[in-house]
DNA sequence: TTGAAAGCGCTAACAC
DNA sequence: GTGTTAGCGCTTTCAA
């Protein structure tokens, strides 16, 4: 029960392991017949290269790394996507990790890639421990970072200023007269953070006091939070006039638990969310948010590291802000 | 700037090759003393091994590869995470591969999964190309098929009767006295088709006509296509008594339009998910739907990987149904 | 267009 | 506990 190899299709086939090494590789030059006879080895016997030694041998594994902190986020499911549609387009294959917003798994995941001598790394956010950057550096190869805006770029760096986008939507509910503005979160992982920091600029440029009650919770974002977040602050007998949640989902969870209060969007509190997933338009009542632009920055990525690969463009350090866009619906309309 | 290897390591450290090889992989094999200094020598040199290499030579890739259609579903997000837990935990790497719903991309996963060597392939859903089929018997290595039960499984097979939970879903609506009951879908994969013949039979049993609005589209389920093929079925002047949606999330986007156009569920129509989604029980009003068992299947799925992996309970084939679970709620509830 | 030889970077098997 | 030897399954020269 020996694993098929290359040699068994080649003696089987009557020819050199290299030329059936080229058949599977650059079929153009090899003649016709011989082309013929060696696919028909593959397929009686089934063979399947092996990457492993294709690998080693070559040098080369067309393969890129991409880290996320999580697959539970829809947000995280249209970056692949993007990255996916480019990225495989041109031949390369993805190996995506996920980090569990964790910096140690994320060092464990950039060594598991650069072990696998992916060409390039393509990682949401910027916060990496000490050696994570290090290894990233010294590796000599492309890496992205997106989501965020960075200081200090290893190399590319894609994103948006969260804290500004936080800044945006508090400001938004300021001017429409709101004073008790609440911020809501699930994990307060680095980007909530920052929007909450955007969050308590605005709040004292406006001269406002940030509310104590940051219902934040460790577990990730979804409805049921929001509602279950919205549902003891409203037990407590606190009543904000606004809510900024730093995501859509949990907006979505508090409006509904509101509605289960009997109390009316945006007549008796404002709502907005972040991100502006597919969702927020057909909302009833439709819910104001702050576009992303996560399919966008997939794509330009992709693009960018493609372009590094091929061209040596590769090594410099460039930062793109891929900016963001306040979206005002109904949640959150005047009366 | 050649990539640093093993041998540099052991040239640095002053050993052989062979002893930086068992640092990494059984530090215990090797003396405290050998073992700082080739520690030592690996930090200063930021090596990481290459695991293309090391999978070469030992034939071992501790890898298991996992199949499933889309990442924007949270369904397999969550079916993910419970493969991961486990398998990560008992020392192994995971590659997931999407198939994007095509039995075609499938295939080429299937075959880049075996290229990779993987140690077991996890894979959900039953139906595949024959080629897909013929690699994974002759590939010798423990198949997992899941979500689906299947009557013929390569190996393993995990899931539920999607059929009989459509059935189900469909009867409950049958006993509450509808009789224009609508079936509501995304894209009509393989599954979501059962559900449908599921459907199809429920109303048949009971003398009853499926009706024609089998409001679909290939597009995934979402909150907002919910929104839409409700709207579009309204526009027409259509209003069923009941309908059963193939996922919440279109149930929630249709529970958000019936709001939007004064109609009231579960008053006007009654309106049941699939999925037993973490929003279900919080939406407003709450959400009947079917309950079914991501997680769980997803960790047996990867013990059952591992049991064949190390004992060799292997290559039986096996046929376990999960079941699922019928939850009434409001959205469904009698007047 | 085809092939022979050498080697990619690591580890299994065996010695010491 | 440590080292030697051979080889995993491919591809890269280079030669014919």
């Amino acid at each position: 029960m020996r694993r098929i190899t290359l040699d068994d299709v080649a003696s089987l086939a009557g020819v050199s392991p290299i030329t059936v090494s080229r058949v599977l590789r650059k079929p153009g030059s090899v003649s016709e017949a011989l082309r013929v006879r060696v696919n028909d080895a593959i397929e009686n016997l089934g063979y399947v290269p092996n990457v492993a030694a294709s690998r080693l041998a070559s040098s080369r594994t067309h393969t890129i790394g991409v880290i996320v902190p999580t697959l539970y986020n829809v947000i995280f499911a249209e970056y692949l996507f993007a990255l996916h549609e480019v990225l495989v387009t041109a031949g390369y294959q993805v190996i995506v990790v996920n980090s569990r917003y964790s910096e140690v798994e994320e060092e464990n995941a950039i060594k598991a890639l650069l072990g696998q001598r992916v060409e390039a790394v393509i990682i949401a956010g910027i916060h990496h421990t000490p050696l994570s950057r290090q290894l990233l550096k010294q590796a000599h190869l492309p890496v992205v970072e997106t989501f965020e805006l960075a200081d200090e770029p290893i190399h590319l760096n894609i994103g948006m200023s969260q804290e500004r986008a936080g800044q945006t939507a508090t400001h938004h509910l300021i001017t429409r007269g709101f004073q008790r503005i609440a911020f809501m979160t699930g994990n307060l992982d680095h980007r909530a953070q920052s929007r909450f920091d955007g969050y308590h600029a605005a709040m004292q440029a406006a001269g406002l006091k940030s509310l104590e009650l940051i219902t934040h919770r460790p577990r990730h974002s979804s409805v049921a939070l929001g509602s279950e977040l919205f549902a003891e602050m409203h037990s407590r007998g606190e009543l904000p006039e606004a809510i900024f949640c730093t995501d859509d989902n949990l907006a979505l969870g508090a409006m509904q638990e509101c509605r289960k209060r009997g109390i009316l969007v945006p007549n008796d509190i404002s709502i907005i969310g972040f991100h502006d997933l597919e969702f927020a338009a057909c909302a009833a009542p439709s819910l104001s948010s702050v576009a992303t632009r996560r399919y966008e920055t997939g794509v330009l990525a992709a693009k960018k590291v493609l372009a590094a690969l091929d061209g040596s463009t590769s090594h410099l350090i460039e930062k793109i802000d891929m900016g963001f866009a306040l979206v005002e619906r109904e949640s959150t309309a005047p009366e």
